[in-house]
RNA sequence: GCACUCGUAGCUCAGCUGGAUAGAGCGCUGCCCUCCGAAGGCAGAGGUCACAGGUUCGAAUCCUGUCGAGUGCGCCA
């Protein structure tokens, strides 16, 4: 199945190579002129140059050829030597109908299926989510989807937080709170559900005993003595820490699957320990393990990479970059990196990744950079196989990363139930109280509580800041989440109607210029899908989302359907209608936003 | 100091693998519900794409420099 801009383009591509050129000049994009044609091929500009010829007698002869195709209405070389094409109404006619019956909506699988592992979200135990947690976990989340529905196999990998330092701090502070208690003696556990350590204990627990580290040394010490006994096995620890994971782990499995983002796999940071020290043999085995001021580190830079470093002395010398991966501490632990290495190696054993994206926050490129190189040089992962996604931070109105006015991080549950109290006020002004039963009425309103989050994070580029502004983030006016639940519930009601009366769709005519448009709007649901795929870019996906909904919206005012004028009218238009429903709730699941039946 | 990212309308952001008149939403000015949901549609005002050079027939887009902002730079994660 080809979209109409797919086919154009081979035709081009096939064109130029019959005049002798290169093949790759016949791109075909949607115009930039709508007024002029519905697609435009500039091939003929960039031949011209190479070729040192006339771009518009180039241009001429691509045209005669391209007026072959089928699908082709006119075709006319305009200023310098663009080619202007305009398809035919059956062929849009045609491509609709294809489609409106097509799995993908009218997009195409990937040629090759990878094993592709998506690293998201990054809870910690005991920490609670917070804004910080929501880029990754919904721009993760939209990949995932993406990425499956072209044919991958996909597993997303929440890399649970749950080993290190902070274990023994939570050890430490329920050892103050209950002293002698049956948990911290050796031999203890397993212990149940609902025993005394509760979700509200280690949320309350974690920020008290972190700030008793940070200022009292004699705390800390006795927080990394546990934390030493925890990673030596010791049983009553031990126990505890399962507890501790089992507790955090399922609530934030609630609270994730509430924001519509759900992992696969749980692996934590204790699951790449166990690899670690089979990993520093592996290392020294292939002499990358380098000693260095008491650490031991890998490097990772390259030949004849390196950056300037002044010396106190006021000279300059070229030193490697970038920096080498520490791997042991001076006192013999393991590091960030040291765990991340790890996890590569014990991926590659478990589910055997073609491709894993960790995304992750920007600030984490040179992590991520040291961690690739010593992956590649271990033989863990092929050059390439390991991308970095990075996300900007979500910044206040000052540009600094967003604090509530209280200073402290918005918690995302928080964020959610402003969001959602939001959507029941306008569900209310809309009198659908009334007629949904409260618990449709409840569920319809997270959903589009969450549709106004997501869409204001996802239409935004992935690597770039934004202002984070909780007005904007719950707007339901505009280009926001809301409004294309809205058109699609609009387009629901109305086939609803249509079946009421005993309407039914029937063969696809497009005349009115709003039938062209979202026609054309649905035909390029093939190039934004491919594209988010190839950039790992969701807002790609939002953007056409918007669009289509726009394309739609047109269309909906200036086409009466149901009151059509003829019969056979009517019927197009109910398939064009139920054509657009299709993609734009494909679309919106790919960004992860459920549509409702009403709102 | 070095490295990376970024500077587009009053505000928040798209566009960046070079092409015709730089887009959207919000805000602002008007218009449109006795045909299907106005969370909508239509029209308008608003931009020397930070600045200066360069490459090119052609630059918001590529290169260099300047200014400004953010981020990161070995024993936290």
């Amino acid at each position: 199945m080809t979209d109409l801009k797919s086919r154009l383009g081979e035709a081009a591509a096939a064109a130029f190579a019959q005049e002798g050129l290169d093949a790759g000049l016949g791109r075909v994009t949607p115009s930039d002129r709508p007024d002029l044609a519905d697609f435009q091929c500039n091939g003929a500009l960039a031949a011209a140059k190479a070729a040192r010829a006339n771009p518009r007698e180039i241009a001429l002869r691509i045209a005669a050829r391209l007026e072959a195709d089928s699908a082709v209405g006119s075709v006319e070389v305009a200023g310098p030597g663009f080619v202007n094409l305009k398809v035919t109404d059956a062929a849009l006619a045609q491509r609709v109908t294809e489609l409106a019956a097509d799995p993908l909506a009218g997009a195409s699988p990937v040629a090759a299926s990878r094993r592709v592992l998506i690293d998201y979200g990054g809870p910690n135990v005991a920490k609670p989510m917070h804004v910080g947690h929501l880029r990754s976990s919904i721009i993760g989340e939209s990949l995932k989807r993406l990425f499956r529905a072209r044919g991958d196999t996909v597993v997303g990998d929440a890399h649970f937080g749950d080993w290190g330092f902070q274990m023994g701090l939570l050890i430490a502070a329920v050892g103050d709170e209950q002293p002698g208690s049956p948990f911290l003696a050796p031999g203890a556990g397993p212990f149940p559900a609902d025993s005394p350590v509760s979700l509200e204990d280690l949320e309350r627990l974690y920020p008290l005993a972190a700030n008793a580290a940070k200022g009292d040394p004699a705390y800390r010490e006795r927080a990394r003595k546990a934390t030493a006994e925890l990673q030596a096995g010791r049983p009553g620890y031990r126990a505890l820490w399962a507890h501790f994971v089992a507790v955090s782990r399922s609530a934030l499995q609630r609270e994730f699957h509430a924001l519509g983002v759900d992992f696969d796999l749980w692996h934590g940071e204790s699951d790449a320990d166990a690899r670690i020290p089979r990993m520093i043999q592996e290392l020294e085995a292939k002499s990358l393990l380098v000693d260095d001021q008491g650490a031991r580190i890998v490097r990772v830079a390259r030949e004849g990479e390196t950056q300037k470093k002044k010396l106190p002395d006021g000279s300059v010398i070229e030193v490697p970059y970038p920096d080498p991966l520490l791997v042991v501490s001076s006192e013999g632990s393991a590091m960030y990196g040291t765990t991340d290495l790890a996890t590569v190696a014990t991926r590659k054993e478990g589910f055997g990744p073609d491709l894993v994206l960790y995304v992750v926050d920007q600030r984490q490129a040179g992590h991520f950079l040291q961690v690739f190189r010593a992956a590649e040089l271990a033989g863990y992962a092929a050059e390439g196989q390991l991308e970095h996604l990075g996300f900007g931070t979500m910044n206040g109105t000052d540009g600094k990363p967003f604090k509530t006015r209280e200073g402290g991080v918005l918690k995302l549950h928080d964020l959610i139930e402003t969001a959602r109290e939001k959507a029941r006020e306008r569900l209310r002004e809309a009198g659908l109280g009334a007629e949904l039963s409260p618990e449709e009425f409840e569920a319809t309103a997270h959903k589009v509580g969450i549709a106004a989050l997501k869409f204001a994070d996802l239409s935004n580029h992935r690597s770039t800041s934004y202002i984070f502004d909780l007005d904007r983030f719950t707007s339901f006016e505009g280009k926001t989440g809301p409004y294309l639940l809205y058109q699609a519930v609009r387009i629901r009601s109305l086939l609803r109607r249509a079946a009421d009366q005993g309407f039914t769709a029937g063969e696809i005519v497009i005349a009115a210029p709003a039938e062209r448009e979202l026609a054309l709007s649905l035909d390029a649901w093939a190039a934004a899908l491919s594209d988010a795929y190839d950039r790992r870019a969701p807002n790609l996906i939002a953007e056409h989302a918007y669009r289509l909904a726009q394309s739609f919206s047109k269309f909906y005012a200036a086409c009466p359907v149901i009151a059509a004028d003829a019969a056979a009218e009517r019927a197009s238009r109910l398939s064009l209608a139920e054509a657009t429903l299709k993609q734009l709730t494909l679309a919106l699941d790919l960004l992860g936003i459920e549509t409702p039946e009403r709102m």
